[in-house]
DNA sequence: TGGTAAAACAGGGAAATTCCTTGATTGTGG
DNA sequence: CCACAATCAAGGAATTTCCCTGTTTTACCA
């Protein structure tokens, strides 16, 4: 039998290290690669297909949701599976709308994520249990209140810029970055700031971080 | 010649797990137990007498720094080595003030961690290489009284205009709160951001949002 | 399938803000 | 008494923001 191919997102190298060891120690599960931020997950897994990702979702850079949402829309044969600590219904939710087929929490059980790449390479979708009711209570009621979540009112390209702001780089910095025109990177700054209805930078990066796009570690 | 022994205190279990298979691998290092918060870790401290102690910073109930407070003054021949994914200068000095041995950022190498088991239970004090500096700054300035903190490194004005910033208020709106001129409240800010080493306004809401300044809530 | 909307890109130019320097005043500690 | 930090503030250069305009592409839908 083929082993399962995976490569492993966290921005904690000793994170990483420790599930790695754990992974290996199957002898049908191999880790290839490991990353620490959202643009070399994408890079690595365009270089070595691999059959799943294990993606935290605090990283710099660029968070685990988008990085989630280019991996299964330009690679649908890569399964992702969503690792983080937190629990909270937004990231969840998000997460599996990204295209993700499964949600560990990291306080989860070692069998659990053993379980859970199996499963999700067997094209099914897992969720920790802990979790699987606030999806469920979310499916209920189906999105009748307005969303205020970074994901449903910012475009992908807007939530990159707004990370970045968060981060503390300057507008010139995030178009050297994304290889745009500082000017572009105005015209998201303000496009963000009117749909939020915010006017500031300490305002954006308060949002971001509550939308878990940065973390208040300067 | 006997193995050292380690008890693992971390809140988040698949991490746990992970760096317990680490250090297994080590044959003079052994885990004997695994604690998921600040009072279990005392408690098994107290049972097992452990020579070491891997502290996460962030556990819910009592946190790694508290606990780190207690068991060096409760069991002095027990060594701590602080884990955190806090680069923050905050941290440190506190864990290192609580009596810790040693600390590591959880994005480090696999062999730091090792080097840091061995080089503390050599009875030296192990320090992440991207840490050293701060703390050696630190060191200058009055080690033993002067930290890092909003508290005691800025004045009562500069604390008062920093929290005014990271509510998102304008210079012009924080001289008219404060009754000073708009001239002034920008030579607060330039002190502020020289004194943080900081240069942008999302820098300072994080560090004011970490000092309790403020709230994350928008 | 043509029409509308949204997203991404980017330039021009006036207005506003930041950055840096300088300096007065006051209180504090060695 | 002197040095030093804190608070206040202004001038002017440098930079950034804000608003407007415009092009191109993609997405959707009637």
């Amino acid at each position: 039998m083929m082993s399962i191919r995976v490569i492993l997102a966290d921005d904690h190298t000793i994170v990483r290290h420790g599930l790695s060891k754990l992974i290996q120690q199957q002898e049908d599960m191999e880790v290839i690669a490991q990353a620490g931020d959202g643009h070399s997950t994408i890079e690595l897994t365009r270089e070595l297909a691999p059959d799943m990702v294990i993606m935290d979702i605090g990283m710099p850079d660029l968070n685990g949701i988008d990085a989630t949402l280019q991996i299964t829309r330009d690679f649908p044969n890569v399964k992702v599976i969503g690792l983080s600590m937190h629990s909270g219904k937004k990231f969840v939710i998000e997460m599996l709308k990204a295209g993700a087929s499964g949600y560990l929490l990291k306080d989860c059980a070692l069998e659990e994520l053993i379980t859970a790449i199996k499963t999700v390479a067997a094209g099914k979708t897992y969720l920790s249990p802990s979790i699987t009711d606030v999806v469920v209570e979310n499916y209920v009621r189906h999105s009748n209140k307005k969303d205020r979540s970074a994901f449903s009112l910012l475009s992908e390209r807007e939530r990159e810029v707004l990370q970045l702001l968060a981060e503390g780089k300057t507008t010139k910095q995030i178009g050297q970055h994304l290889h745009i025109s500082p000017k572009t990177v105005e015209g998201h700054r303000l496009r963000i700031m009117t749909k939020l209805n915010m006017d500031n930078v300490a305002q954006l990066t308060k949002y971001a971080i509550q939308e878990g796009l940065t973390s208040p570690e300067v």
